[in-house]
DNA sequence: TCATGTGTTTAATGTTTTTTAAACACGGGA
DNA sequence: TCCCGTGTTTAAAAAACATTAAACACATGA
């Protein structure tokens, strides 16, 4: 399941997209050095807003790119922190899950919620 | 449900356990002045591993005082990485759910795995 | 009184993370 | 040839986060 790293993940996207590295740096806001060097996966993955910028502009989810980015959403994080305890104990639960008992999963966490 | 920062619940955990202060602080691996500060809420809580050894001393949950901490356990992360777009759904969909659905959805967790 | 134990203040410093400006290199047209 | 657009290198540093040493103040029991 791609073991791309994040740097040629975008790059390659990028490419596709036919932008330039410049005009792309310009979108997310920040400097061409900077993205070359990510692209490279010489420097980590940029902060959070800027890898949700990314994302919007190759197109690609959000949530998918973060995690190729090492990183988790804010929004996540915060739901978490307000059952701790709770959610901690269903994620480690999943731990040994599919993607496809995963989405059940949030299949009927949606049923429970509807009711 | 506790609105109390993360300094004021570590000092009064600490004194209900009748520890000093530098001897807590020794038995995190922090300095006196720093731990002073922290449950002041003069500084920001410490890094995750403080946090964790915290939790350990006062005998509270972890991820508990890792929310308190405004943070998320590193594992958990990791778990959320493995299936960034399933997890994100699912967690957003446990929004508006109290505790006690929450719980149960760990539970259900928990049968699918078993199966 | 004064040593001792407790927490606090002052004044920074260390560390990691995130990011940049300026100059360079190279290939393809005009 | 020489310009122009593309990406890259060099050399840092701004910003955010985490943490400390040393000196101080106050209460308490010897």
């Amino acid at each position: 399941m791609s073991g791309e790293k994040f740097g040629e993940y975008v790059r390659r996207a990028r490419e596709t997209k036919d932008l330039g590295l410049r005009e792309m740096a310009k979108m997310i806001g920040v400097s061409p050095t900077y993205l070359s060097k990510v692209e490279r996966d010489e420097f980590a993955p940029p902060a959070e807003d800027k890898v949700k910028a990314i994302a919007r502009v190759i197109g690609c989810d959000v949530d998918e790119l973060l995690a190729r980015a090492g990183r988790v959403a804010t929004d996540l994080s915060d739901i978490i922190k307000r059952h701790p305890v709770e959610l901690a104990a269903l994620l480690r639960t999943t731990k040994g899950l599919n993607t496809e008992d995963i989405a059940r999963l949030a299949r009927n966490a949606q049923k429970a919620k509807d009711k």
